[in-house]
DNA sequence: CGGTGGCCTAACCTCCGGCAATGGACGTGC
DNA sequence: GCACGTCCATTGCCGGAGGTTAGGCCACCG
């Protein structure tokens, strides 16, 4: 009778992939025979077909297309039911909650904490670490009210942006690499290396760390790494190598593995998100305080 | 970050009664637990209390008050979206779907049927049982285009109603019971006899069979039975007694009860129900039907 | 004709959602 | 003041749902 909407999901991404494999793989992040039996269970539950697989191919039928509209509505409802809610709690219990997606200083952190404090008496600023594989960094389900993170953000439909700091873009070396003892490394040195890859959810995160841009041919990928320590583990291990930014080198320095600077690479950007349609003085004066603790200032006392 | 409308579903019955124990026993018909827990966790799903039961009462808080809209949206959006599937199975299947509330006699069925396929060659007329609890007879979900059943139907909002027959109302009573051999019975002798009901979940309908309109004290429930089975073997194990309609007494015969009309109490109606905003000519085809079968004419063949 | 791609089925494992019983806080009546 | 009733929370347990991997069937293609 009722209905889950993680199932909801499932139907859209198989409606508009056309592929319950690909939709499996590349959308969803689950196994195609888990996609296989929700899909079916969905039907059985609403006593039709909704997709055409007799020719080998996949098609709507005409109660799928009677659904899709239905299904992309209630999305977009409960991402609005909840974000409404998170900004009820924000407001009554004077909290801004903030995702990072990548882990800045403590630093940064602080300074944007007491930025806010200072400039919103009585509210707080709360942090929790987003994983890279969340496409909004937790703003799309309103668990998040600004998150910092690296550009580009994937799903990013509906999120504006502030850059608040560019910095270069570095690689991390195994100890022991032939490139470790070189000054200067150009990324041709670096095109035909494996690389240490984000989870193919992550997107165009994931094709951006790889510099999919520079290159004229697929990079090698010899793993895939969703957390920093995964990653840093895998390029000491020698399995393959993986970009940074310059700021992250200095978070995630360890003896096994060296970080250089790559010359040539367009720098990295971070930036403060918000939901476009979150015009709350909250979230702006939080990235105001983004923008000024990446610039390096303290919160501006007395200006 | 998905959630189940189940979920929303019991959430909006609390924020509606006010009270987790009521919700749950009178309109979820699930325990007292099963209910705290769930909202529990869409509480924690959501990071923040959607209700606050600190001081002996529960009311909404203001997270809660922003969820509620949104919910109630929801809700409809997938009753919409399951009728709408439902329409466009029914149109490229060419069947519509009748629920019956009541086990109705065979002769019924099959007219129906075939008056059906008379005036819409090339359709089937298939029959549901569905259970008296199912609020609106399967109507709302869409898995039924036409409901066979009796007045008056619980959440009946947004159904349109034919009466296709009226009958008196019997009183099914035990083979040994005192009132057994009498001619005729009025409704005073049986207003402190202890009945079976229908489970609260029925609401009205309960009421209704019970003759609550009739009576100026509360009804003695000796028991309660969801399906025909479970109330005559109730009533022939003396445990209690209970109305039900003339047509009924022949298709529920059996030696160890006996059913005596109840002059006095005013009649039953059994309707033919559609949705409001259902206005395909196939379910208006199969009220007629339903109409011209009740009254036990043969479908005219060439009128 | 064998390889490949794509969906389905089977077996298994984990965790969620339900129930029953019990506990604790608070208001109430004698 | 104390026993009691009411109502929500907690605990322990069980069945089913949702996920995984492994393997089968079928169509297409070189």
């Amino acid at each position: 009778m009722d209905v889950h909407l993680r199932d909801l999901r499932y139907f859209v991404a198989v409606a508009e992939e056309l592929s319950f494999t690909r939709a499996a793989a590349e959308r969803l992040s689950i196994s195609q025979p888990a996609l296989s039996k929700q899909i079916r269970q969905l039907e059985t539950r609403l006593r039709t077909e909704l997709f055409d697989r007799s020719d080998g191919t996949v098609s709507l039928t005409a109660a799928g297309e009677a659904l899709l509209p239905h299904a992309r509505k209630m999305l977009a409802e409960w991402a609005d039911a909840a974000a409404s809610v998170g900004e009820a709690a924000a407001a009554s219990q004077q909290t801004v909650w903030i995702g990072l997606h990548t882990r800045a200083g403590h630093a940064l952190v602080h300074a944007v904490a007491a930025d806010v404090e200072a400039r919103l008496p009585g509210w707080r600023a709360e942090f929790r670490q987003v994983g890279g594989t969340d496409p909004a960094a937790g703003l799309a389900d309103g668990g998040v009210d600004v998150a910092i993170a690296w550009l580009p953000v994937p799903g990013g439909a509906g999120l504006s942006a502030r850059v608040i700091t560019t910095e270069d873009r570095w690689v991390s070396l195994p100890a022991g690499h032939r490139l470790a003892g070189r000054t200067t490394i150009v990324f041709a040195d670096l095109h035909d290396e494996p690389f240490i890859a984000l989870p193919a959810a992550a997107g165009p995160m994931r094709e951006f760390w790889l510099a999919l841009d520079q290159r004229g041919s697929p990079p090698v990928v010899a793993g895939e790494a969703a957390t920093a320590e995964e990653l840093f583990d895998a390029v000491a291990a020698g399995i393959g190598i993986a970009l940074l930014s310059e700021g992250n080198t200095d978070v995630y320095r360890r003896d096994d593995v060296v970080h250089r600077r790559v010359v040539d690479l367009p720098p990295c950007e971070l930036a403060a998100l918000w939901r476009s349609g979150d015009r709350r003085s909250a979230v702006r004066v939080v990235v105001d305080a983004c923008e000024r603790a990446a610039a390096g200032r303290a919160p501006d006392q007395h200006e």
